[in-house]
RNA sequence: GGAGGGGUCGCAUAGUGGUCUAGUGCGCCGUCUUGGAAAGGCGGUAUAGGGGCAACUCUAUCGAGGGUUCAAAUCCCUCUCCCUCCGCCA
């Protein structure tokens, strides 16, 4: 949520910036209910001094007839404007609520994904004397990947993962956690990027993969509420990337400034409908209801938040080229950062099975704006309270990385070799 | 799933309808005393919002939301979280 001081202070700029992002916002209107709503607000609060002054004057006696009535009377006008009252604040939070987080200056204006911008390109897609596989012929042919019994199961989306390509996975988590636990791995990173930045490494975490319609809401990643997993009969969802759980742990806390930066890798299942979907990517664990992800998640001062974006972007992209992953980094622009975003990246890993960029990361950086709604806080160190700036970002998801490394990595034989970096993680090889 | 007990200021506690503008202790900050410190004295110490150029002031918040009442930390209802016991379970 943005702050409504922001909104009254730049009303056109507002206006401008949420349509940019493809949101129809009806800022006039929203000031209109914030003038109501103050006016109202100074009536009632009179009333309750009123109300405030008339009791304690009654000094643990019995009050006098005349006391009881004017009290009444006072209780009688109060109902009526707190009620008033009510009903306008909750049209101003609604609508509040629906003003995007605003772009920022350096984010491409566009009016759909086609209009991201491709910032750069990394590493060389492979040559292959032979026609490249998709993942899902040479993981289908390997039996590491049943569909058809997950089907009898679960339905369409699901897959029963097996034999090396479970090494595979794990290989990459303990590749993931031993890297973002490590503080020279990080410095390095810092400078390489010349980023001024603390080093502190990042904590592993295994979130809760639930959380509650109210959490959910406030992180403003519910909607659409179609794309989520309800459980029947609770308030509860089951979460669509482990930053609903991380981000919001915080909630309703006042942190302290040594204890910034806050860093989690978290490791989570991710379950998603996929809605609107249907018929898109079928072929193998592209695109699946349900999918693991070691996801970065960061809670900042608002001087260091850009400078966090960009570090776990670096990340990131260290990452896929220890992996050896020819990838390109795109720049959304506003109409696909995202509500709450005021930047977004992703990096699309080449896929030769499919001869093309897809999307494999996302980096978001929401300012303060996630924070306001969960009221996650610093004390800063001259005293002064400010709301904390977050940032969430794959490390590496599972299920697309493998994809990834299937397809860059195979041989003619219908074998994958192992990325340098992974081969100390691996238990068992696939193939040399 | 069943039974019971709880949630009050950073922490620990007091508070069973009006004297609560929430007391006390600890912690923390400032200050006095001191050569310096300890101890002690004094003062301060939450968050959110409204009004005001400002000093300041008003309102709300005792887990959350409703209700009763002229008046609610206190009474009633719903929810939530924690603890204990039983059951079940990895």
């Amino acid at each position: 949520m943005l702050d409504i001081q922001f909104v009254r202070d730049n009303a056109e700029l507002v206006a401008k910036k949420s349509k940019q992002k493809g949101y129809d916002v009806d800022v006039e209107q929203l000031l209109g209910f914030d003038r109501e709503r103050r006016e109202l607000l100074q009536q009632v609060e009179d009333l309750r001094r009123q109300r405030n002054e008339l009791s304690s004057q009654t000094k643990g006696q019995k009050p006098s007839d005349e006391q009881v009535k004017a009290g009444r009377d006072i209780k009688d006008k109060l109902a009526k404007l707190e009620h008033q009252l009510a009903a306008i604040d909750k049209e101003f939070v609604e609508l509040l609520k629906q003003v995007p987080n605003m772009p920022l200056d350096d984010v491409p204006v566009g009016s759909s994904e086609d209009e991201n911008q491709v910032a750069k390109k990394v590493g060389e897609s492979p040559k292959f004397d032979f026609e490249p596989k998709n993942h899902a012929q040479i993981a289908e042919a390997k039996g590491w990947l049943d569909k058809e019994r997950a089907a009898k199961v679960t339905g369409a989306r699901f897959a029963y993962i097996k034999g090396d390509l479970v090494q595979l996975q794990f290989a990459i988590i303990q590749f993931v956690l031993s890297k973002l636990t490590d503080q020279s791995f990080l410095d390095e990173v810092i400078k390489e990027n010349s980023l001024e930045i603390s080093n502190k490494p990042f904590v592993p975490v295994l979130p809760p993969l639930m959380l509650r319609t109210d959490v959910y809401d406030a992180m403003d990643r519910l909607e659409p509420r179609d794309d989520r997993y309800k459980i029947e009969g609770e308030e509860l969802w089951l979460q669509g990337s482990a930053e609903h759980v991380l981000g919001s742990m915080h909630a309703d806390e006042i942190l302290s400034e040594s204890d910034l930066p806050v860093r989690y890798i978290g490791y989570a299942t991710s379950f998603r409908r996929e809605a609107g979907s249907y018929g898109k990517d079928m072929e193998g664990m592209f695109r699946m209801h349900q999918f693991d992800k070691l996801e970065m998640e960061s809670l900042t001062d608002g001087d260091s938040g850009l400078q966090e974006h960009l570090f776990l972007i670096a990340i990131q992209e260290k990452l896929m080229q220890l992996l050896g992953i020819p990838y390109q980094v795109l720049h959304k622009c506003t109409a696909d950062i995202g509500k709450p975003n005021a930047r977004g990246v992703d990096i699309e890993a080449w896929l030769p099975g499919q001869g093309k960029y897809r999307e494999t990361h996302t980096a978001d950086y929401m300012t303060d704006y996630q924070a306001r709604r969960l009221k996650t806080r610093v004390k800063r160190g001259d005293g002064r309270i400010e709301l904390v700036h977050t940032n969430d970002a794959t490390a590496l998801a599972l299920s697309r990385t493998p994809i990834a490394i299937i397809e860059n990595y195979q041989t003619k034989d219908g074998n994958i070799n192992i990325p340098e970096a992974l081969k100390p993680f691996m238990a068992t090889r696939p193939a040399v």
